[in-house]
DNA sequence: GTGCCGTGGATCCTATAGGAAACACGGCCA
DNA sequence: TGGCCGTGTTTCCTATAGGATCCACGGCAC
């Protein structure tokens, strides 16, 4: 029954559908899966060592934070990557819901919450930030901490949820595969202006900050965009 | 394609958990199902006449959108409906997307886009708004349209999805439950203003009537939950 | 009378089997 | 040579079966 699945932990005899959602969405970070690739219920099923009706509840679940896509009768796919176009609209998205919870987060923040927000711009400091998954996943992982902690703590679970249903962070996660973090340095001391101005409970600040901070992930992210693009092209030539 | 024809047999060949999602939803909107009941799956699928598979996807799907609950080995119920406090948290998030979309889509309004407006519109006006699940359906539905539509035509399917996220049509549906529709009339002349504003291009206009129409649903529902609270209390007396 | 325990039923969770549709490939004809 | 069609395989989709768990109820000891 456990056997197949090297590394064993599999079995934890509850949910196992709570696992291959976990499964499937790390393969879709660390480039496993790339963007278009068909999921096969029947082979993941397969080579998870389970069977296929967890498979089918997870890829449900996923589908509904539009990560993966399902076609009629043809089974699931990746969700075709950003365009430039839709980088732009999630961009705009985020700049709307996250200065808000910026300003909210400021008048609920305490030592705890502004400790931990911390720690999040330290991680960021100390992680890697070279081209391979393994690298810049620390990054990632203290970078979407960071932005979650302030969307939680606004209190406000309903903007919660906008926040999350964007998906933005694995959207991002995904640009970067093959590229890495391009200008940590900018993007930490940005976050470093949000916690100051948090610190002071100077929230039209806070606000503005993370604004400010949004607009600079997005011009970083156009960046990041037109070189994939190049590199693209000359690889193709 | 094909849409439209009651009846048909081919509809039993496909995508049978589709079927099931919908029947659930209008279960949970016509007051079958209230907040708290548990939803068996092997009961709801004897009482489709489906196998438990369907079922679990449905219900999946629908976990996702916070609309039911999911005990960890105990099964599914039915969200708890909103205190008075996620009320007023869920108006604020309509607050800050609403007003956005309605600037957006002023960018891009067309013919057929307003005359589905007004067409929305005229249905709220002929909808009956008595205290039944099937009086006031037609104008939730219609209500539920024009926000939709303006979401849409926003033209941003990130914020689009922020705006399925909060669900708050389907919340606002089930505070209705044996109240029906309180002050139509309120409702429909702000629609109306909004849909000036959207015909005459000026963006700024339809932001501020959309916040004044979310300002005006939040006073309205508030009033009618204190209606609601008294009237539990007066029952239990 | 009260608290504890064992049994029965219902439910959830996973695995397996089988029918139906879609895609791929090779053969046939113009 | 190019287009059309039949066959085989893969995959999806649903149904059914069985093991494990949880809740409810009745009996028994204190």
């Amino acid at each position: 029954m456990e056997t197949g699945v090297p590394g064993g932990a599999w079995v934890q005899r509850s949910i196992l559908a709570d696992q291959v959602y976990k499964e499937i969405l790390a393969r879709l970070m660390d480039g496993k899966l790339k963007s278009g690739d068909p999921i096969s219920i029947d082979g993941t099923a397969r080579e998870l060592g389970v069977s296929p009706t967890p498979v089918r509840e997870a890829l449900a679940r996923l589908e509904s934070t539009n990560m993966v896509v399902r076609a009629a009768l043809r089974g699931y796919r990746v969700a075709p990557l950003l365009t430039h176009e839709e980088l732009l609209d999630l961009m705009d998205a985020r700049l709307l819901i996250e200065p808000y919870n910026a300003e909210l987060a400021c008048g609920h923040a305490d030592a705890a919450f502004l400790e931990a927000l911390e720690r999040a711009i330290d991680d960021l400091r100390d992680a890697p930030n070279g081209p391979h998954f393994s690298d810049y996943r620390t990054y990632w992982e203290a970078d979407e901490r960071f932005h979650r902690l302030i969307a939680e703590q606004a209190g406000n679970k309903f903007v919660l949820g906008a926040y999350d249903s964007l998906g933005g962070h694995v959207h991002r996660f995904r640009l970067f595969s093959g590229l890495g973090v391009q200008d940590a340095r900018s993007a930490i001391e940005e976050h470093a202006r949000i916690l100051a101005a948090l610190r002071r409970g100077d929230a039209a600040a806070a606000r503005i900050a993370m604004a400010g901070h949004i607009c600079g992930v997005r011009e970083r992210a156009i960046h990041e965009h037109e070189n994939a693009g190049e590199d693209a092209r000359s690889e193709s030539a």
